[in-house]
DNA sequence: AATAAAAGAGAACAAAATGTTCGTTATCAA
DNA sequence: TTGATAACGAACATTTTGTTCTCTTTTATT
C-alpha cells in the first residue's frame, strides 16, 4: 500500500480517537476530523464512505487483533487455570487490554463506549463458545448453551467496563479472580466461590 | 396541564417510538418526527429542547416507571423465592415487561437498544443495591460489594436483551430460573446451580 | 356566551454539516 | 525520469437544525 495512503488513514484514525475521547462520536463532525487529521475533505471521503464507516473499521481493526491474540496465544487453556494450565484465557485477555494496545481501554471508557462495548461482546462470544466446547464441563441443568455463552461474555465485558470506570485500580490477576468467583460455580468441576484461591 | 400540551406530548413521543422500531437513533430527523406526530415544528421545540432532549425523558418515564412498580410491589421479596415470599423482584419485573407496559421491550430490542438498555441497568443498580443491603447473605471472598451490584444488573439486563433478540421463547418463570441458576450460586445459602429445582 | 391566556400552525430564515465535483499540486513506484 | 496515484482546496447543492415571526385555534374562567 502506498505510503501516502497508510499515512492519511494512520493521521485519520488517531485524530478520531482523539476527539472520541473528548465528546461523544454524535457530536465529532467530519470537519474536527479532517482539521484535526490535516487532511483534506476529498481525502477523508476518499477513505471512508461515511463517519459510520470509519468507526466500523476502527473496530474492527481494534477487536479483531485483541480477540485474535487471545485465540493464538499458547500459554491460554481454558476459562480458567489448573495445573496444567497456569493462565486463563481471560485473565491473559486483561493484561492485553491493560498492556494500553493502542489504548483500547480509553475506548471501552469514552463516551461513545456503547459502540465499542458491542463489538467487543460480539467478538468475544465467539470465543467463548469455543472454550466452553474444549472445556465441557458444564452443569447441565436444562440451561440453553447460548444462554450461558452470552451470560459470560457479557459479564466479561461488564466487568471491563466496570474496572475502567473504576480507574482500573485493581491488577488483570484480581479480576480474573473476581471473575472465577461468578462464573466458576457455574462449572461441574467443584469450583466454588468459598473455594477460590486469595 | 392543558390537554393540548399532553396530546402534543403523547403524539411526539408515538411517533419517536414508532420511528425508533425502524430505524436507528442517529438516522431519525425532528422533521420526521413531527410530520409523524402531525405537529408544527414551532410546537416541537416548545416542548423538547433537542432530539436527544425527547430521547432522555423517554428513557425517564419509561424506566422511572418499571423500577418504581418493582420497589413499590408488595408481592416481591428479595432476590429469590423461598417459602415465605413465592415472587423474586426479578420474576415480577420480567413479568411487568412482558405485559407490553408500553412496549418496553421493542424499545429494548430496537436498533438504538444501547441507549435504553445503559438507562435500564442504571435504573436497576439502584435496586439491586437495596436487595443485597436486605438480604445480606452475600459471601464475602473480599469481592467487592459495587462489582457484584454491577455484576448482577448487568446480569439481568443482557439476559432481558438475549431474551428479547430470541423471540421471547421463554416464560419469565423460566428466565428467572436461569437467572437464579447463574446469580444464586454466589449466595451463602447454600443455593446451588445443581439444587435449582426444574 | 364572552374573553383573555396559552398552545399550535405555518412560513421563512440563518447557520451548520454533509457529500460531491473539479482543476491543480505533490508524491510515489517503476 | 516519468506515468500513475494520492492529496489539496475551493466551490457547490442539499439536508438538517434551531429560531423568529404572524396568525389561528383551543382552553379555562367569568
Amino acid at each position: 500500500m502506498d505510503r501516502r495512503q497508510q499515512k492519511t488513514r494512520d493521521a485519520i484514525f488517531s485524530a478520531f480517537r482523539s476527539l472520541l475521547s473528548e465528546k461523544p462520536y454524535s457530536k465529532i463532525t467530519v470537519q474536527e476530523i479532517i482539521d484535526a487529521a490535516n487532511v483534506g475533505r476529498t481525502t477523508f471521503y476518499a477513505h471512508f464512505q461515511t463517519k459510520d464507516d470509519l468507526l466500523k473499521e476502527l473496530c474492527e481493526e481494534l477487536f479483531g487483533h485483541i480477540i485474535g491474540s487471545a485465540i493464538d496465544c499458547p500459554h491460554t487453556h481454558g476459562l480458567y487455570s489448573d495445573e496444567t494450565a497456569p493462565e486463563s484465557v481471560f485473565c491473559h485477555l486483561l493484561q492485553h487490554l491493560q498492556q494500553n494496545h493502542q489504548n483500547i481501554l480509553g475506548l471501552l471508557s469514552c463516551e461513545s463506549s456503547e459502540i465499542f462495548l458491542r463489538y467487543f461482546k460480539d467478538s468475544l462470544n465467539g470465543l467463548v463458545e469455543s472454550q466452553l466446547a474444549s472445556h465441557n464441563k458444564l452443569t447441565d441443568a436444562h440451561i440453553p448453551q447460548d444462554f450461558l455463552i452470552n451470560h459470560i461474555s457479557s459479564s466479561f465485558v461488564e466487568m471491563v467496563l466496570w474496572w475502567v470506570k473504576g480507574h482500573r485500580k485493581q491488577t488483570p490477576a484480581e479480576l480474573d479472580r473476581y471473575f472465577r468467583a461468578v462464573i466458576g460455580p457455574l462449572f461441574s468441576d467443584g469450583t466454588n466461590v468459598s473455594s477460590i484461591k486469595i
